[in-house]
DNA sequence: CATTTTTTACCGTTTAAGCAGTAAATGTAA
DNA sequence: TTACATTTACTGCTTAAACGGTAAAAAATG
């Protein structure tokens, strides 16, 4: 109902880097399961790991709201 | 590093829906304890915490890639 | 094909997020 | 000012996320 798909967004990503969800999960700092389980969609993750890994992987965050700044 | 400040983004959200911090997590179906560490910018919040409260204040996230899709 | 790598999956253990309750501090309104 | 509402802060408990280890599928490589 999001997106579509965070989990394979971060996958694609971490492949167009060449890495193993191992290797980026060292370089993220993290669990090797948790980056599975966040390639799986897993929604209960830390929001830590989340912004971890998609620092490694280059991936900006952006919350859009209907509100003027 | 990221953006300025979600958990004040949060909080101006909040405020402009007319909710406090007790109404939003009942909202959102989360404590009210999660609903102040989010506006404090503790980032070891579970990502799905944070998905509830953004969409009762209809904030939307969206994760940018300088990959070409 | 066989071999290696990677992914998926499950299992204990540890750790801390989540939570309600409470109370104090801050803010707001009468 | 007083009275009420809200936020901030702390406490203890419960629960599950995080984790490494292991092993079995699945994919990739030779």
């Amino acid at each position: 109902m999001n997106d579509l798909d965070l989990g394979a967004l971060i996958k694609v990503h971490r492949k167009e880097a060449g890495l193993t969800q191992l290797e980026l999960a060292n370089l993220a700092g993290i669990g090797k399961t948790t980056v599975f389980d966040i390639e799986k969609n897993k929604e209960t993750v830390r929001w830590s790991n989340l912004l971890a890994v998609l620092e490694v992987l280059n991936i900006k965050v952006e919350f859009k709201s209907p509100l003027p700044k």
